[in-house]
RNA sequence: CGGGGCGUAGCGCAGCCCGGUAGCGCAUCUGCUUUGGGAGCAGAGGGUCGCAGGUUCAAAUCCUGUCGCCCCGACCA
C-alpha cells in the first residue's frame, strides 16, 4: 500500500482526500471551498476540455464568452431562476478599497448603484444578449458554447465535486421550434454520455428528472448519472430543455416564415471539473490514481535504471529510439530521467499519480534487447522485447481504456439492485448502497418522504428503463408506470 | 447554520494538563557511498508557535476575545 493513502475500505472520503493530495491533482486554497488546480489535475481537465470542445464543434457549436459579472436586476426576471439561485450568488457591491492603519478597508464612497452578481450560470446574461441578436427565423439556430468559471456560495464543499468556484461549459442554444429544441437538448446528452463512456470509461445511465431535481428555469432537464465505487451516485453531466421560459422573461422574439411573431426556445446543457471527481472515484485503488489512458496526461513513463556513468549513457542511448518510435505513434510518453531520485521510487510515484503504463528498462534489459512493461489497472508486470512497441503500446493503451470501462460497467451492475417493497429498499440501502430501481407514485410528496427517512433521492427516470413495467409505488401502494433510479447521492 | 477537530519550519506532527525562552519525521542544501519497488551516513539552512488583549519575573503552554481552515450533518452541479 502505498503510504499516505488511507485504504478504501477504511475511510473512503479521506481515500478521495489522500488520492488527490497525493497525485497532486488539487489542494485547499485560504479561500474557504475553494482550490488551487495544480498542473496534473489541470493537464486532465485540459484533456477533457479538449475532447469535449472538438465534440461541440462537431455537432456545429461556436465558443464565445460572456461576463462574469451580471446585473443583479437579471437574476430576478426570470421566476424559477432567481428562486434556485438566489440563495448560493456572491454579490459585487463596492469598487475599490481604501488604505486604514490596519491595512485596507471597502471604501464606503464606492458602492455601486446597481450590485453585480458573479454568475452562478449564465443564462440570464446570454439571454439578454441574444434578444439582440435575433431578429428572424433565419438567425436561428443559435449555438454558443462557453468554457468558463462560476461561483455558487456553497455551504458544504468537497474538492472537485463541489466547491465555490469551479470550471466548466455551458452550451447555450436558441431554437425556432420546440421539437428542434428538445432535439438538440437530448443530442447533447449523447454527447456527454459518449464523452463519459468512451474517454472517462465511466458507464452513465441517461434520463429525466423529477421536478424537484429539475435546473432552476428548466422545463425537463435530462443528465448523466454515475455509480461511484462507495455506492453513491453523482451526477456527472445535465442538459435542460428550457421552452421559451428564458425567452418570455428577456423577451426574445423571431418573427417566423409564416410573418408570425413568436418566442424563441432555448436549451443549456453543461459538464463541470466535478468529471474529475468522478473519474477518481471510478476507477482508482488503494495504490493511488487510476487514469484511462484516452486522458492521461502522461499515457507511459520511462524509467531509465542504471548505476555507472556508463550504463547511464547505454540504458539512455537504447531508450532514445523507442521514446521517439513511441511518440511518432502518437503516444503521449514522459522520459523520467532524474538522477537524485531512485527508480523504486518512481515507480510508486508514477502508480500515486495513475500513468497507465510504465516502462523501465536497465542493463539486463539493454543486454538482452527488452524493456519491462508494467500496467497500472492491474500492476502487472512483464518483460517483452522492444521490438514492435509502436504498435504494441498503442494498442494496450485501448485494452487498458476497455478493461477500464467493463469492470466500472461489471460494478455498476453488481451494485444495482430492484427493491419491491419498502422495507427492501431501506434494507438494501443500508447494507449494499448503489443504484436501487423502485415504483414510484410520481408524487413530489412521496418523493420527498423517502428522501427525509433514507436520504435517497430519484437520480432520473431513466430513457433506457429495464425495469419499464406498471407496478405499485413501494411507499403508497398507488399505481406507478414503471420503476425509478434511486441511490444516496454526492 | 448546528456538531466535532485543527492552526507550532515547505509538508505531516510532538510539546500545552504540570509556564522557564522550541523539537521530531519527511522535504531542502553540501559531500561521499548508492540506484531492477519510496536508499545510507555525515554535516547545514529554515519558525514574530493563526491574530489581539490579559495574568506573570517569565507564555507555544494559563485566561478572555477574535479570525481562519478541515471533517460530519441540514441545502445544492
Amino acid at each position: 500500500m502505498a503510504k499516505n493513502i488511507t485504504t478504501q475500505q477504511k475511510d473512503y472520503s479521506q481515500w478521495y482526500l489522500d488520492i488527490i493530495r497525493e497525485a497532486k491533482l488539487a489542494q485547499h486554497s485560504p479561500v474557504r471551498g475553494c482550490m488551487v488546480i495544480r498542473p496534473n489535475g489541470y493537464a486532465l481537465w485540459e484533456n477533457m476540455k479538449a475532447e469535449l470542445d472538438r465534440m461541440f464543434k462537431e455537432t456545429g457549436h461556436e465558443n464565445a464568452y460572456f461576463p462574469l459579472f451580471i446585473p443583479k436586476s437579471f437574476l430576478s426576471k426570470e421566476a424559477q431562476h432567481v428562486e434556485g439561485f438566489a440563495k448560493e450568488c456572491a454579490v459585487i457591491t463596492h469598487s475599490r478599497l481604501i488604505n486604514t492603519p490596519d491595512g485596507v478597508d471597502v471604501d464606503p464612497e464606492s458602492r455601486l448603484e446597481e450590485e453585480l452578481i458573479v454568475r452562478p450560470t449564465s443564462e440570464t446574461i446570454i439571454w439578454d444578449t441574444y434578444r439582440d441578436w435575433i431578429q428572424s427565423y433565419r438567425d436561428l439556430p443559435i449555438l454558443v458554447n462557453q468554457w468558463a468559471n462560476v461561483v455558487r456560495w456553497e455551504m458544504r464543499t468537497r474538492l472537485f465535486l463541489r466547491t465555490m468556484e469551479f470550471l466548466w461549459q455551458e452550451g447555450h442554444t436558441a431554437h425556432a421550434t420546440r421539437e428542434e429544441a428538445e432535439i438538440e437538448t437530448r443530442k447533447m446528452l449523447e454527447v456527454y454520455k459518449t464523452f463519459a463512456q468512451d474517454f472517462m470509461a465511466m458507464p452513465v445511465i441517461t434520463g429525466v428528472k423529477t421536478a424537484s431535481e429539475r435546473f432552476a428555469g428548466a422545463v425537463d432537464t435530462y443528465c448523466i448519472e454515475a455509480l461511484m465505487q462507495d455506492g453513491k451516485a453523482l451526477q456527472a453531466g445535465t442538459s435542460h430543455f428550457l421552452g421559451q421560459n428564458f425567452a418570455k422573461a428577456f423577451n426574445v422574439t423571431f418573427q417566423d416564415s409564416d410573418g408570425q411573431l413568436k418566442y424563441v426556445w432555448a436549451t443549456s446543457w453543461g459538464v463541470s471539473t466535478r468529471l474529475i471527481g468522478g473519474l477518481i472515484m471510478t476507477h482508482s485503488d488503494d495504490h493511488g490514481l487510476v487514469l484511462p489512458p484516452r486522458l492521461a496526461p502522461t499515457q507511459v513513463v520511462m524509467v531509465p535504471i542504471w548505476k555507472s556513468e556508463e550504463e547511464r549513457t547505454q540504458v539512455l542511448s537504447y531508450i532514445g529510439p523507442i521514446r521517439q518510435a513511441l511518440l511518432n505513434a502518437g503516444v503521449r510518453v514522459k522520459l523520467d530521467d532524474r538522477d537524485n531520485l531512485k527508480p523504486g521510487w518512481k515507480f510508486t510515484q508514477y502508480e500515486i499519480e495513475g500513468v497507465p503504463l510504465r516502462i523501465a528498462v536497465g542493463p539486463r534489459d539493454t543486454q538482452n534487447g527488452n524493456i519491462e512493461l508494467a500496467r497500472r489497472d492491474t500492476r502487472e508486470k512483464s518483460v517483452i522485447s522492444k521490438e514492435g512497441l509502436e504498435q504494441k503500446i498503442p494498442a494496450l493503451l485501448e485494452e487498458i481504456q476497455a478493461t477500464l470501462f467493463t469492470q466500472a460497467l461489471e460494478r455498476r451492475e453488481r451494485d444495482t439492485h430492484v427493491a419491491t417493497s419498502y422495507d427492501a429498499f431501506k434494507q438494501i440501502l443500508d447494507e449494499k448502497g448503489g443504484f436501487v430501481y423502485a415504483h414510484w407514485d410520481g408524487t413530489p410528496e412521496t418523493e420527498t418522504k423517502i428522501k427525509e427517512e433514507t436520504k435517497a433521492t430519484i437520480r432520473c427516470i431513466p430513457f433506457d428503463n429495464p425495469h419499464n413495467s406498471p407496478g405499485k409505488c413501494m411507499v403508497t401502494g398507488k399505481s406507478s408506470e414503471q420503476m425509478v433510479l434511486f441511490a444516496r447521492s454526492y
